[in-house]
DNA sequence: ATGTTTTTTGACCATGTGATCAGATAAGTT
DNA sequence: AACTTATCTGATCACATGGTCAAAAAACAT
C-alpha cells in the first residue's frame, strides 16, 4: 500500500479527454473482438491516437481492458442491490428485468464484453465473481427466498430465477447479430421483447393459488 | 461442380482417425478461446500432431473451424424441425427445452463455439443464419402460431418464446464458468435447472383461461 | 524385396503484435 | 522570453503465428 498504488484524482484536461477516448475505442473493439482479437492498432485507429500514446496513458493492453470492467460491473450490480425488500415483490423483480433489458438495448457492447470474458472461463475477472458477485447473488437470493416464504411470489428456485433473468435479457445484446439477421428492425425487436419478458416472468412469479 | 469439389468418402483409416482427433482438439480450443484466440500450435499439441500435419489434413485453420459448425448446426436444428404439430403442444415444446438443456449439459463446447461466433457478429456463418436458420425459425414460428390460434398455448410472441428458450438453456453452457464460480456442483446445478426451466416455460405456455 | 503412395516433420518465411525508448513537440508556468 | 513539465511519435525490437516446402519416414501394394 504505497502512495504509488492509489490512483491520483489530479488529471489534466488532456488526460481526462484522452483516457475517455481510449476507453470508448477499447470498448468498441474489445466487445466485438474479445481481448485476444483486439489489437492496440485497432484501438489506436479508433481513438485517433498513436500506439505509443496509448501506452502513455495505460501501461498495457490488459490495463485498458480491466478498467472497462470496473464501470461495467458497477453498472450491473447497482440495480440488483437496489431491490427493495419492502417493495411489492413482483414489481420489484419486473422492474429489475426492465432495467436489465434496457441495458441490453442501450449498452450492448458492455454486455458482449462481459459475455466474452465469461465464455473464456473468466480468466481475468474470476476474483470479482468469487468475491463481489457471489455476495450480491447471495443477498438477492435471500430476498427472493423471503418473498417466497411470505407467499408473495411462487415457490421457485431463486438462484435460477436470477440466471434466467440474466440469460433472457442479455441474450438480446449478446446474440444481437443473430437476431438482426433473422429480424432486422431493432426497435421492433425490443418493443416486442419488453412485452414478452414481462409475460414470461410475471407468469412464473405469480403464486398459483392466488 | 467439378469432381474436385465433392468430398470423397474414400478415406483411409489414418485419415479418419486423424481428422477426428483434429476436430476434437479444435473444438476444445476454439470453444474456449475463439477463432482468433486459438493457435495452430494449441490444436497441434492437443491432438498430438505436428503443425504442418494439421495443414496436411485441413487446408487452413478456418477450414477446421468451419467443419466444426456443420455438425453443430445439424445437431441444433434437428430437434427444432422434429417439433410435431400433431403432438401435445406444451409437451412438444417442453420436450424441446429438455433436449436443449441436455445439450448444454453434455455438449457445452459446441454451445460456446456458437456463442463465440455470434458475439463477433457471425463473420463466418451469416450465410447459414440468413438461409437455413431463418427458414427453420419461420417454420417453428408458424407451428407455435397455429397452437396459439387453436388456444392450445397462451397467446405469446412465438419468436421471442424461441429466443427465450435458447437464451435460458444455452446460458448454462455459455456462462458455465460464472455459474461454477458461484455454485461449484455442476450436477446439482443441472438437476435444479431441469425443474426450474420446466416451471418457467410451463408457466408462460399454459393458457390463462383454462 | 521393390516400387509406390500416403503420412510426417524440421527448417523456414512473411506478417502481425505488444511494448519500449530517445527525442521531438506542445502546453503550462513564471 | 525562458524554463519546466506534459504529451506525442518514428523507429525499432522480440516474439508469436499461419502457412510452405523439400525431403524423410511409414504404410501399402505387388
Amino acid at each position: 500500500m504505497t502512495s504509488e498504488t492509489k490512483k491520483p484524482e489530479r488529471l489534466t484536461r488532456i488526460q481526462r479527454e484522452n483516457r475517455t477516448r481510449i476507453r470508448e475505442a477499447a470498448l468498441e473493439a474489445f466487445s466485438r473482438n474479445g481481448f485476444r482479437g483486439t489489437t492496440l492498432d485497432q484501438i489506436a485507429t479508433l481513438s485517433s491516437l498513436s500506439k505509443p500514446n496509448l501506452i502513455y496513458y495505460y501501461k498495457s493492453k490488459e490495463d485498458i481492458y480491466l478498467e472497462l470492467f470496473v464501470s461495467l460491473l458497477d453498472q450491473w450490480l447497482e440495480p440488483l442491490v437496489a431491490l427493495n425488500i419492502e417493495g411489492d415483490p413482483i414489481e420489484e423483480i419486473l422492474s429489475y428485468v426492465r432495467v436489465k433489458l434496457a441495458l441490453s438495448r442501450d449498452k450492448p457492447r458492455e454486455s458482449r464484453l462481459f459475455a466474452n470474458e465469461v465464455l473464456r472461463g473468466c480468466p481475468r475477472i474470476a476474483w470479482f465473481i468469487k468475491k463481489d458477485l457471489k455476495n450480491v447473488v447471495e443477498e438477492v437470493e435471500a430476498k427472493f427466498q423471503h418473498w417466497i416464504d411470505e407467499g408473495k411470489i411462487a415457490a421457485i428456485n431463486p438462484r435460477h430465477l436470477l440466471y434466467s433473468i440474466w440469460a433472457v435479457t442479455q441474450h438480446y445484446a449478446d446474440f444481437e447479430s443473430q437476431i438482426t439477421l433473422l429480424q432486422p428492425n431493432k426497435h421492433e425487436t425490443f418493443a416486442e421483447a419488453e412485452i414478452y419478458v414481462e409475460q414470461l416472468f410475471r407468469g412464473i412469479l405469480t403464486p398459483r393459488n392466488a
